[in-house]
RNA sequence: GGCGCCAUCGUCUAGCGGUUAGGACGCCGGCCUCUCAAGCCGGUAACACGGGUUCGAUUCCCGUUGGCGCUACCA
């Protein structure tokens, strides 16, 4: 086992979407790569916006996912607790520290005053507003007599000159001039840490070494370096993702529902194939393959060859990956993956006997590649039913309603009562040297069979379809369909 | 506005000074075929622009333009 501490830290104030899901796959690739830890810290002090909703379904992505944690909530570890919320005590020591060093100092700025000066500020300059530093040179003595008084105030961290410059393992060599930034506040009045501060407490305590983050957080970057040192630490490796971009150009937010994870879910995508098209998002293996299992992702990925370039969610690709990855199922798998969505569905009961488990599994060995989704297998809910179809009226009249159909089926309907054995074989033979004598192309005959027998005009193999059925079911539902012929 | 990052087909990308600029998705056409998928074959389509450097730039440098991100007592 190695010592890579790698750690993903999402608020839980949306739901799990690409973008945080593909911070958490490189994540937990790279920690599974080198033999290291992978810690879910929950980042939770914006008490207004987090919720618990939000938490359970992040978590309960993540395991759909596959990203399993080894440190965190429900698994526990040696650093927890993982709620940021219930780490409060923490922070106030290293508060102390800061501000005993000099590296922090108290302000007693209110957010009034600071809101009034910044708006004084942008009325003349079009640059933004940098904390004035007013209370940056308050001596010891008097910030602690002002403190005493019961003057609320904030602590700041008193930025140091020169630059800061990290090597970044997909970004490469980033360097910040510090005058960029202004004294960030590290405790507000309250007392409560701000998130770079917690960040880089929560980091340090959690022993984290290596940070995989989006490039949103870049500007964060040396601020937090700057912290890590004046505690006296040395700080982690860093590597920044390139953002995710929907397609109308903007970045993948919590505010777009569409590309919530739990939503695709729902939509009966495979797992295996949300990870792959992330995996695939900004990076590619070195010999060009596209379809990789999470162990091949282990072995194939490497963090340093991401591209910087921001890229762009696909759905269609998305879309298309998924139908390998369902290709890719076995039937017994993929049986027991469209069994939740049958039930949802009343289409199968809670409790399934070895009989309609076998008869399950030949309609999903019938229906072979048409599911480019698990719920697809809605479209084929007439397997299902005792005896009614419902017939669509597009259909209906394309191919029912036609002059001959209603002899073809009629004629069928003998065929088919008289046939001996209902396999697939016997019923291609029969059918055809039906189409034979009619002097029609099997085609002729076997759409408006389709129909009557589906309600639609696209289905699995007419003559495996017919077999699975079985004679009494084919034969009410040619009934049935003779009444929209002619 | 400032700072940072980025720039190859519509999209995801390969390329790391000399290539007919390759692959994948999508789209179009064909094959297969009982329909629909799948599959197979073929086609469409790109180096943002301008300067350098070089015998030679998609590739290196600078600039322009464009895109994105950050710029809180949010995270």
């Amino acid at each position: 086992m190695s010592d890579i501490r790698v750690r993903l830290a999402p608020s839980p104030t949306g739901f799990l979407h690409l973008g945080v899901a593909r911070t958490a796959l490189y994540n937990w690739l790279t920690a599974r790569a080198a033999g290291g830890s992978f810690v879910l810290r929950i980042e939770d002090t914006d008490r207004q916006r987090s919720t618990d909703e939000f938490l359970q379904a992040i978590l309960e992505d993540m395991r759909w996912l596959g990203l399993q944690w080894d440190e965190g909530p429900e698994v526990g570890g040696s650093y927890g607790p993982y709620l940021q919320s219930e780490r409060g005590t923490n922070y106030a020591g290293y508060i102390e520290r800061l501000l005993a060093s000099g590296a922090a100092y108290r302000c007693f700025c209110s957010p009034e005053e600071l809101e009034e000066r910044r708006g004084a500020h942008s009325s003349t300059e079009a640059a933004a507003w940098k904390y004035d530093r007013k209370c940056e040179s308050l001596s010891t003595e008097e910030s602690i007599a002002l403190a005493r008084e019961g003057r609320s105030f904030a602590v700041r961290f008193r930025v140091p000159g020169g630059r800061t410059a990290f090597d970044d393992v997909v970004q490469g060599r980033v360097e910040f001039d510090n005058s960029e930034f202004d004294d960030l506040v590290i405790a507000r009045s309250d007392g409560t840490p701000t998130y770079n501060f917690a960040v880089v407490v929560d980091d340090i305590e959690m022993r984290i070494n290596y940070v995989i983050r989006g490039s949103d957080h870049i500007t964060n970057t040396p601020r937090q370096i700057m912290l890590w040192r004046a505690l006296g630490q040395e700080p982690p490796e860093f590597a920044h993702m390139p953002l995710i971009l929907a397609q109308d150009g903007l970045v993948l937010s919590k505010r777009r529902g569409a590309v919530a994870i739990g939503e695709y879910r729902r939509r009966g995508y495979l797992p295996e194939a949300i990870v792959n098209y992330i995996a695939l998002l900004g990076w590619a293996a070195s010999d060009g393959g596209e379809i990789l299992s999470p162990d091949e992702l282990t072995t194939e990925f490497e963090l340093s060859k991401i591209s910087r370039t921001a890229s762009t969610f696909d759905p269609d690709k998305l879309a298309w990956m998924n139908v390998q990855w369902v290709k890719k199922l076995d039937v017994a798998d993929r049986t027991d993956r469209l069994l939740p969505i049958l039930r949802e569905e009343g289409l199968v009961g809670d409790e399934i006997s070895g009989d309609e488990r076998a008869w399950l599994e030949r309609v999903v060995n019938v229906i072979d590649d048409r599911l480019k989704t698990l719920r697809d297998i809605l479209e084929f809910d007439w397997f299902f039913l005792a005896t009614d179809v419902d017939y669509d009226s597009i259909a209906v009249n394309k191919v029912l309603a036609k002059p001959g159909a209603g002899d073809i089926l009629a004629g069928l309907h003998k065929e088919l009562s008289a046939v001996s054995d209902f396999t697939p074989e016997s019923l291609e033979l029969t059918i055809r040297s039906f189409a034979d004598g009619m002097g029609l192309s099997a085609g002729k005959v076997i759409q408006p069979l389709r129909v009557a027998v589906t309600g639609g005009t696209a289905s699995p193999g007419m003559f495996e379809t017919l077999s699975l059925l079985g004679r009494e079911k084919v034969l009410q539902r040619i009934e049935k369909a003779g009444e929209f012929a002619d």
